[in-house]
Order: C-alpha cells, then sequence, then structure tokens
DNA sequence: CGGAAGATCCACT
DNA sequence: GTGGATCTTCCGA
C-alpha cells in the first residue's frame, strides 16, 4: 500500500494520467490496483471511456501462461520486453484481439491483461464497434478481453502505444478498497502447469461485467 | 514447410 | 454444455 506513487498532476475529467512509474512495478500489484482506473480511447474525434473491473497478471519468463515464459522473444512479443506503460497488443483465435499493459522493468516481459470494463462513456457507440443492436444484458459491451478490443475498436494499430499520452490512456479513476478485490486462477491457461493455479487474476467483487468464470 | 494450438466468443442443442 | 469460426504464431522436422 505504501508503494502506490503519487498522481497528483492535474487532472483531467477522470482524474489524472497514470505516470509511467505506476506501471514499472511487479505486475501483479499493478494487476490489482489497475481496478477501478479509467481507459480514454479517442477513436475518430470521439472519446470512449470504461472503468477497469477485471485483470490478470503475466509475470514473464518464469511464467508458463507467460508469452514471455522461457524468455521468448518473437516479432508478436517484442513490446512485452519493452518498460512498463505500453501496449502489448496480440491477435488470437483468428478473430479477437487482446490488450495487455506491459509492467516492470525492460527486459523481464511481464504484463496486465485487461480483461473486462464497465462502460462509462460512449455505450451506444462502444455497441455498435461490437455490433450489437443493443446491450442486453451487463457483460455484453466489455465484459472479456476480446469484447473489450472490439468495444474501444483496439487492434495492432494501438501495439506498442504508450498508455499516458495518445489515442488510449488510462487515468486514475477510483480508489479501490482492499475488500472489493476478488482473487482467483487465470482463464484459459489449463495447459500451464503450476502456473494455472496461481491466483493472478483480479476483479471487482459482484460487478457484472467481470467476465465468466464468476470469481 | 506443415501442423497444431491458442490469455475467445457466440450460436445452438 | 458443446462445437465451430478463423488465422496468426510458433515449433519441430
Amino acid at each position: 500500500m505504501g508503494d502506490r506513487p503519487a498522481v497528483s498532476t492535474p487532472a483531467g475529467r477522470w482524474g489524472p494520467v497514470l505516470p509511467l512509474s505506476f506501471f514499472r512495478r511487479e505486475a501483479s500489484i499493478v494487476a490489482r490496483e489497475l481496478l477501478g482506473r479509467y481507459l480514454v480511447r479517442r477513436f475518430e474525434g470521439r472519446s470512449l471511456v470504461v472503468k477497469i473491473v477485471e485483470t490478470e497478471a503475466y509475470l514473464g519468463a518464469a511464467d508458463r501462461a507467460s508469452h514471455a515464459w522461457e524468455g521468448r522473444r518473437t516479432a508478436r512479443t517484442a513490446n512485452l520486453f519493452r518498460a512498463g506503460g505500453v501496449a502489448y497488443v496480440y491477435f488470437i483465435y483468428g478473430m479477437y484481439h487482446c490488450l495487455n499493459v506491459v509492467t516492470g522493468s525492460s527486459e523481464d516481459g511481464s504484463a496486465v491483461l485487461v480483461r473486462a470494463a464497465a462502460p462509462v462513456v460512449g455505450g451506444e457507440e462502444m455497441a455498435g464497434l461490437r455490433r450489437l443492436s443493443r446491450a442486453s444484458r451487463p457483460g455484453d459491451i466489455a465484459g472479456g478481453p476480446g469484447k473489450l478490443c472490439q468495444a474501444l475498436a483496439i487492434d495492432l494499430a494501438l501495439n506498442g502505444q504508450r498508455f499516458d499520452r495518445g489515442s488510449l490512456v488510462l487515468r486514475a479513476g477510483e480508489e479501490i478498497a482492499p475488500d472489493q478485490v476478488v482473487t482467483g486462477p487465470r482463464v484459459g491457461i489449463a495447459y500451464a502447469g503450476e502456473a494455472a493455479d496461481w491466483p493472478l487474476r483480479f476483479a471487482l467483487a459482484d460487478d457484472p461485467n467481470v467476465s465468466r468464470p464468476r470469481l
């Protein structure tokens, strides 16, 4: 708790922009502290805003579930090995993208997957980007990593972008009390052996936008 | 150079 | 609950 960097720059509408120092810490700490933050996407002249409600930490070379497992460095994962504060976006299952926030120091390959968020501004436009005529249930807009990227028009064009400037910015948002956070094993990584059980998934308790399986 | 698998989502039974 | 969509990425041969 005492290791949170000061975020006292002049506040914009959704709180101050998170400084690069916020990201350059251990991935599980950043994953927990990203809950309640606002992700502001500038797209075609408008702002789309969501509040992060679910994250997962990926620890790098020692984590079999991580794309940086055993230090793997490929064209795809290059941005994972940069210093914290940039985006790592990848394409999966032939049709979806996933958004990661790179954490820690350069070379350690750690990151946080942004799994789910609550719509705050631009719900109508996000529903359109998702190709939903209307959102019928909570979580339809951004209740999963693939949905979130569709809703915010995130694709490989944003790979490597900084989160403290540009068209995808993280702002301080709300302070989340520790008893509002629930933890569990990560989703979709059963192949990862011992790492599959590590409690690196974080979510806001009882938030309807959290993806399945519920924590 | 081929093939298998994937940090997902949706429709259908 | 199950399977199909869809294609990049990566590893092994």
